[in-house]
DNA sequence: AAAACGGGGGC
DNA sequence: GCCCCAGTTTT
């Protein structure tokens, strides 16, 4: 039995409390995500709300953080995203994709993941897993990130949303891996347009 | 449109 | 040790 087959539930990144998720999603950006587990949980050991993030030392949230990577820019950015939800969002995470986009650092991946995770709101978060995959196997024939969310929107499901993000990153991480996909362990190869023209 | 931004892990 | 991975902002 494949991780696959068993029963599967979407993951609760952070507790689905909207400021972890943001907090950690931008910690993740432009790196794997496991390697972002070990910096957020020591930046949530020491800061908690986007009060005590905003008042923190600059150099403190950094070497809390270094194992995520491009740890000066994004020291920078929870800082400065933590000061702007204080001045001008009540000091909550806004739960709408046009609010959250305004915030610094924040792209149209890390709105619906915050949309998605946090909120459990239906969006769909297109990071490169789910743009390679959904291309892949035809599902699409997009350039963008951007485009592949259009066209999933359309072709999935809404009650589906919540999940195919999630799915498609795990599966992409494991199977549907950027180089040498797993064929022989993929259950969706006779559907796969990549895998039939070999 | 394309560059720049830093560290983890597989091999 | 080398090489690949991964979003957003800025030029």
């Amino acid at each position: 039995m494949t991780a696959l087959e068993e029963k599967y539930t979407l993951r609760s990144f952070e507790g689905g409390h909207p400021f972890r998720v943001l907090i950690r999603t931008i910690l993740s950006q432009r790196t794997r995500d496991e390697n972002t587990d070990h910096a957020s949980a020591l930046l949530f050991s020491k800061f908690r709300t986007p009060e005590e993030i905003a008042q923190a030392d600059i150099g403190d949230i950094e070497k809390l953080i270094v194992s995520a990577g491009f740890y000066h820019v994004k020291a920078a950015r929870i800082k400065e995203v933590s000061q702007i939800l204080l001045d001008e969002f009540g000091g909550k995470v806004p739960n709408t994709i046009e609010e959250l986009l305004t915030l610094p650092g924040v792209g149209r991946k890390t709105a619906n993941c915050v949309l998605v995770y946090g909120f459990k709101k239906p969006a769909i978060c297109v990071d490169v897993h789910v743009h390679r995959i959904s291309n892949r196997m035809g599902l699409v024939e997009t350039r963008t990130p951007e485009q592949t969310e259009d066209e999933l929107k359309k072709l999935v499901p809404r009650k589906y949303w919540l999940e195919i993000n999630d799915l498609m990153v795990q599966f992409g991480q494991t199977i549907c891996r950027p180089v040498n996909p797993l064929h022989d362990l993929c259950p969706v190869s006779g559907l796969c347009k990549f895998y039939l023209e070999l």
